[in-house]
DNA sequence: ATGTTATTTATTGTATACAATTTTATTTAG
DNA sequence: CTAAATAAAATTGTATACAATAAATAACAT
């Protein structure tokens, strides 16, 4: 018996599937379906899903519909590369305010972390992993700021669903202890260099150059070479 | 005879006229009212304001309606913090394929600015300023950071509003130039200083501190002191 | 069989109707 | 005359109906 959802809640139940990859990058969001599967009427569903494409979550093609969302791999370069720029930044005011209890409560999600790891739970190993970049985010006092990361992570979960190898996800768990331990001792300068470096080491395990979707040669595939 | 306007149509309108403060912070926005006036229904009126909200340009309370955006001290510092972080890292990307013909487009922009404030258009000037640094980020290539400033500069035309003397908006036309020429004679480092220095001039200009907005004691003002 | 056209089905786009809520105006009591 | 209570008007929230479009299927000719 499903109880009244509001629309956010709808709009966090869809995101939270896009995120883990149940919906995965190109599949269709039939409105229909999706209002009966909530219990409501389409119209909730439609403003859900416009939100979610305006935050780039999401496309809707007139008359088509809306599908999640497949990054091109321009889209992943520059969402990658907008994180190098930005979250190192972020760093030092997260520092100014960080405390015992901050520490504590990021290294208990890091517990998730590995317990998901451990239980070859997919699902939640990617949501932890961009929870942690963005809660941390949000530690700065610059909530503007904050709410642009939360997008880019989300993002990201898309670009690791096309782009990604197994690596990309479950080899960096381990690493984000190394951050906090930097944090707790206050060590400014090599928490800020280690953001940027964890950022282009998951940007470079992607698989961008070998195009998923790009127009195949036949030509050259197909060529008599005898 | 109004033609049948797009939604992305009434949406420009509506975001044009509260960028150039013809709707200022605070006005209501009636669905019924804007209905009539672009000869649609509540339905299309609905969706545009909805993306508004989304986009921090307008506020939806519950039963309420849509209201113009009027930031917050903090937004405003948030904003312009943002941004003070942000753009001056863009202008070596935009450096990068900057050309004869980008400055020639720029200074253009330029005259426009100067003709806006020799006619006394506030509105064209608050416009065109902000639209300045937006193109200017647009032509880095990472569409998910220009997409970022423009907004960023969009919600900074509701803080002059609301927190910008009249120094705040005229004033630093003349400037612009500057680093039109400091490009031009591709002065990387003193390009990227000078844009960091410009946005903290704007953030001073602003009259922070002095609380708008804020809850007025009453007592303290009409305390009698005979 | 293959490719084209026609028909049906499914899905989205838009307007409108009605209920719920807030705002404004009016009435009534102190 | 002021303040509270009530009634009226205006406005938003939500569902639904119908039109427009696209997708899937069937029928037909080559």
């Amino acid at each position: 018996m499903n109880k009244m959802l509001s629309d956010e809640a709808i709009y966090k139940k869809i995101l939270k599937s896009i995120v883990e990859h149940q919906l995965p990058p190109g599949a269709r969001l039939p409105e229909d379906k999706l209002s009966e599967a909530f219990g409501r009427s389409r119209t909730s569903i439609r403003k859900v899903l416009q939100r979610l494409a305006i935050e780039r979550i999401v496309t809707i093609e007139p008359n088509k519909g809306a599908h999640v969302n497949r990054p091109t791999e321009q889209e992943a370069q520059e969402i990658l590369d907008s994180r190098i720029m930005i979250e190192p930044l972020l760093i030092p005011e997260v520092m100014k305010y960080w405390s015992k209890a901050n520490s504590k409560y990021f290294r208990a999600m890091l517990k998730e972390e590995k317990q998901a790891e451990a239980n070859e739970d997919q699902a939640a190993l990617i949501q932890l992993t961009a929870q942690f970049h963005y809660e941390l985010a949000a530690l700065s006092d610059n909530a503007v700021m904050a709410d642009f990361i939360q997008q880019l992570c989300y993002r990201s979960s898309l670009i690791i669903a096309v782009f990604g190898s197994r690596h990309s996800v479950s080899c960096d768990c381990g690493d984000h202890l190394e951050l906090i331990e930097l944090m707790d001792h206050e060590q400014h300068k090599e928490a800020q260099d280690w953001m940027k470096n964890h950022l282009i080491h998951i940007k470079s395990s992607l698989n961008l150059g070998v195009s998923d979707g790009q127009k195949i040669n036949f030509q050259q595939l197909f060529a008599n070479t005898e």
